[in-house]
DNA sequence: TTGCATCCTGTACCTGGGTACGGGTTTACC
DNA sequence: GGTAAACCCGTACCCAGGTACAGGATGCAA
């Protein structure tokens, strides 16, 4: 007993109730108990599942990743090679550090053009001197999601 | 003479031919000649804008400040203090540091989680010991656009 | 002049992670 | 038992930056 309802869980775990039932369908939470009426009530547990799912998108998973690893950690009781966090975690970081990379030469990109005390694009892009790189469009860290 | 149809234009600079008209749409491109029956003729200059366009998205710039950044440069004939290309470069350069040390951190927690050789989110959350964040919702680094 | 490639328009759809709205129940308190 | 707050459901909308599609109209060469 004691289950909570939508906006308690809600409050407890700082997000909107609309985005409880979003990860319902996402299938991040089971399908809570109902009152008679038709109403959820959820385990106080919910509330520390909405933690991690907070905590892992915050270290970059998506939705996704979070259901899946939520799901492995479910029925991985024993042991599993497998799709546990510490692989995909790994990958993550791959992903955040090229991430960086990426972003470090965007910075020294922008530094270089400050530098130079380019004011106008159209301008620049006529001229040699200018460390804006027109001719480059190969984009090259667009194709993974964005890891925040 | 010698305009560019809408294929010529997107084959040069590399991008879609419903983009030239989604930038159109958004203000980037001027609203080309039209043949006698309507179809778009572009002046050469269109494919170094598109260039333009394409090297300040790649420095994070979004498409409304690439086109106040166009805009600037237009009527920006003479002298203009405000709102040249530097001091947006700088701004967005502050940014793109910000994320930089936002993904840093996030790198670092990744790495002690892979260290710490944690294996299963919910396990985790409720050990003291594991270096996941757990309790900080507070999500730092979510409010600017993302700077690819 | 015929025929096919190209272009036109408006509108709908995509990804990711939600948020908002409207109209109808249910719950809780006095 | 009345009433107001909370909750239900389905659906639409939001952000950015495009992409796709349908159904007509043009452009160009043979």
């Amino acid at each position: 007993m004691s289950r909570l309802r939508s906006s308690q869980v809600a409050a407890a775990a700082g997000v909107n109730m609309q985005t409880l039932r979003y990860y319902e369908r996402r299938g991040l939470l089971a399908e809570p108990d109902r009152s008679l009426g038709g109403h959820r009530l959820y385990p106080a547990e919910t509330v520390t599942v909405l933690r991690v799912i907070k905590a892992a998108q915050r270290l970059g998973f998506t939705l996704d990743e979070v259901a899946d690893l939520l799901e492995a950690g479910r029925h991985r009781h024993g042991r599993r090679l497998d799709a546990g966090l510490r692989p995909r975690a790994e990958v993550k970081l791959a992903e955040v550090e090229a991430k960086i990379a990426d972003l470090q030469v965007i910075a020294g990109t922008l530094r270089a053009a400050v530098d130079a005390g380019c004011d106008d694009l159209m301008a620049c892009a006529g001229e040699e001197c200018c460390p804006i790189p027109f001719a480059t469009l190969s984009q090259t860290g667009g194709s993974y999601a964005d890891p925040r």
